[in-house]
DNA sequence: TTGAAAGCGCTAACAG
DNA sequence: CTGTTAGCGCTTTCAA
């Protein structure tokens, strides 16, 4: 099946592939009765211009690249969606890259995203949520991002000055902190994730501030970590409930975890949020479908999707934009959490 | 920023840009000596080839283009990563498409897919799950089928050939049927879903065919239909409970609309499995994060992707392929199922 | 208004 | 082994 191409259709009508061009981009007059032809010709044979060569010449070719650790987490197919609509607005399509957080991958997809000359990238997960992030990593994405306008979401890389659209998480976590502890509790936990991400970092280091500001005793050993799945929060929170004392309430790392922490808690007999309050964080579909629903801090996912590529949008279109946007967390209260009662 | 090419390439190296070509593609012999001297400026440069260029001569871009309904459900990142990992595999990127199950905007998608020239198409959701699709629709993905190979994914078009991947649907709700009969019940309901839509139609045919071979009673206001989510699931389930007599077991379209169910159940006080079994399908990650955890029916969700881009990858390579690979659904038995008791 | 022709960046004959 | 050159399908001067 031959594949048609515009001197097919300049032929067909008597016109040159110049014309068909102009009708095709409305780039330049063409009078009335050419232009029906043309667009006769075209619609006959269903002709579509080959992106690919346009491209070619108009150096864009409305594609986006989005990376980010593991479209299974339910967190992030909704940061996609606001991304996508907000994409599809403005004439975009989406590449979506599943790092599953392995930073061979994310490099890979980098240079993949580079040779298929996408004109923006969106970056999330991995590297750029490494407390310590080793110098060639970011280089990697620094280099790219000077000729590849670029944005990270909810996470950073040092001294980089790229851009950036995040959710405030220590904001969020104190508000979560702050909500358990007006709650009474006094005897709290925290749980989950691995030591050296930041979005465990952040939440910790907020945690103990308010802990701290509310004159609370932080036990380093009810700070457990180990990643941030449903298992795991699973493990950690049966850890927690083995030892002498216990907390008597859990503020976890994402609600993955609490999920888990849920799990074990129940388990082991106990009534949440009666003798266990537990919040968790990221306000994801999974925490309406958990009984008790499950208190938590959303991140307004979908916005932070949609505002990046509005953002992203501009950026490739030369504006000048903040380096950084950030968006208010907001605690959303269900039915993990009540009120410290003497057991 | 110049954008730098093989003609920059080959002038530094003292070669020409077949040269440059050749070391790039390994598609001829080159001395060994100038192509270490290539390959060192293409180094010094950091130099990618244009992907676009070689793809307009190729006729080859990489890219598979990927329209399903609604990422945000659990289902449909898990079929994505088995998709991606076999795509990656074979050297693909994917575009993902949103389609909201949208009829419009998967015409939208599908244009866009073949000006971009995409290598091949994974089609999931929206039409393709129609009992009844309009011709226009049909032919416009029929005829696309005919310049870029195409899969459906669990689904079909009526007379079109198309080639499809699926779990077998009706076999894996006659097992989350017979199940429920093996334990004893013979007052089941059906829930959820719209009755429009072919991953409803099967399992009501399923569920009605076990239901006669066993001689139970089929009762039509028992099988209530709405849309696949889980405030569906919840509000027919409420509406179940609300009868004069109610069903003892209850067997729902998707793992949303059960969770919606067990919700439901439980805060009419209801104890499950003790007083109601509820049986789910689809495996998703929802089902092990209940409490109880369901009873559901696996489709092998990942495989379902990987196997699609692996027979996709043939086609374009021109190999013949079967028009149908069916996966064996199976029934995986957790809590929220169990043996009919006497109220 | 329209056409001829020169590229966009790369590959692939075809010579040498 | 290597260079020259003609495209891939489209847009865009430059003339007419």
């Amino acid at each position: 099946m031959k594949t048609i191409t515009v001197y097919d259709i300049a032929k067909e009508a008597n016109v040159s592939v110049a014309t068909v061009s102009r009708v095709l981009n409305d780039t330049a007059p063409v009078k009335h009765s050419t232009r029906e032809k043309v667009n006769a010709v075209i619609k006959k044979y269903q002709f579509q211009p080959n992106a690919l060569a346009r491209s070619l010449i108009s150096k864009a070719t409305g594609m986006i690249g989005m990376i980010l650790p593991d479209i299974t987490n339910p967190f992030f197919p909704e940061v996609f969606k606001g991304a996508e609509n907000e994409a599809r607005a403005n004439g975009y399509t989406i590449f979506l890259c599943n790092s599953g957080g392995d930073y061979r991958r994310e490099s890979d997809y980098l240079s993949v995203l580079k040779e298929k000359r996408v004109d923006g990238i969106l970056f999330l997960g991995g590297r750029i949520n490494l407390s310590r992030c080793s110098p060639e990593m970011v280089n990697e994405v620094v280099e790219l991002s000077q000729q590849i306008p670029m944005i990270l979401i909810n996470g950073s890389l040092p001294k980089s000055g790229l851009h950036r659209v995040m959710a405030d998480e220590a904001a969020g976590a104190e508000m979560a902190v702050q909500h358990l502890i007006e709650l009474g509790h006094q005897e709290i936990a925290f749980i989950g994730g691995v030591d050296y991400m930041t979005p465990t970092i952040h939440k910790v280091k907020a945690f103990k501030k308010k802990m701290l500001e509310n004159r609370l005793r932080i036990r380093e050993e009810w700070i457990l970590h180990q990643d941030f799945s449903v298992k795991s929060g699973k493990e950690l929170m049966t850890r927690l409930l083995q030892g002498h004392e216990r907390p008597s309430a859990v503020f976890c790392v994402n609600d993955f975890n609490a999920v888990g922490a849920v799990k074990a808690a129940i388990e082991h007999g106990l009534t949440i949020p009666g003798e266990m309050s537990i919040v968790g964080y990221d306000d994801t579909p999974l925490s309406t479908t958990l009984i008790p629903e499950l208190t938590t801090v959303t991140q307004q996912t979908y916005e932070l999707g949609r505002q990046s590529v509005q953002l992203l949008h501009q950026m490739i279109h030369g504006e000048k934009i903040k380096k950084i946007t950030a968006l208010q967390p907001q605690l959303v209260v269900r039915q993990s959490t009540a009120p410290y009662r003497k057991r």
